[in-house]
DNA sequence: TCAGCTATTCAGTATTGCTATATACCAGTA
DNA sequence: TACTGGTATATAGCAATACTGAATAGCTGA
């Protein structure tokens, strides 16, 4: 995928999974995997997980162990309200982002 | 600005300055000085500055020293044909990644 | 028993933006 | 002269985040 990509994800990665989250709950072997299946083919498997990590510490997720069927327990985030605030101020710096690249990439031709 | 921003211009910020110089040569001062004016109000003076660098270091841009008239001498960015093709694939790589973005607002709402 | 898929965790590294500070040139002014 | 303020660049150390690589563990089928 490159370089670029993995530096235009810090930030924007974390916005991504919360915003798959406030679709549905998941667990992070299913939201790689998702990820993968999206075109960001390669997502390092423990930068989901460190991402989870630490947005559970900041109190954006609720967690809740789950028995698989194919393998040890799966830990299945859900957004919580905190959570859902802390995305809706994502998409707010994430707009501001795009208008100014929109208005750059317009002005470049 | 807040920290969304800041870990969001990871990645992104040397795209947008290499748009900048895409439009016309420019220098640091003057750069930092554009971007505030865009909304990045609190941009660091010295991260332009360190950008610049890698960037010259890379083989991105051309530089030439200018004297001012108010002040010490100004160094002048350009993007040659190297940033240029680089600006095309950071464009690429952009519009993949609001493609998925975008995908994902709809899709929560 | 072993390979392979599912599933999570963690130590160490690289990149990049910020903080803080230093340096330097020039004009106006007390 | 000395000082302030705007212009202009540079850099050392810090913080945040994604990647690398490896370890651990449960389950199924050959």
């Amino acid at each position: 995928m490159g370089k670029q990509v993995t530096e235009m994800l810090k930030g924007t990665l974390e916005g991504i999974v919360l915003a798959i989250l406030s679709g549905r709950p998941a667990y992070g072997y299913e939201i790689t995997a998702w990820l993968r299946d999206q075109g960001f083919s390669d997502i390092a498997e423990g930068t989901v997980y460190a991402l989870l990590v630490r947005v559970e510490r900041r109190g954006l997720v609720d967690v809740e162990k789950v028995p698989s069927e194919k393998g040890p327990p799966r830990k299945v985030y859900s957004l919580n309200a905190q959570g859902r605030e802390y995305l809706e101020e994502f998409w707010r710096t994430w707009s501001f982002l795009t208008e100014r690249l929109e208005q750059l990439r317009e002005g470049g031709k």
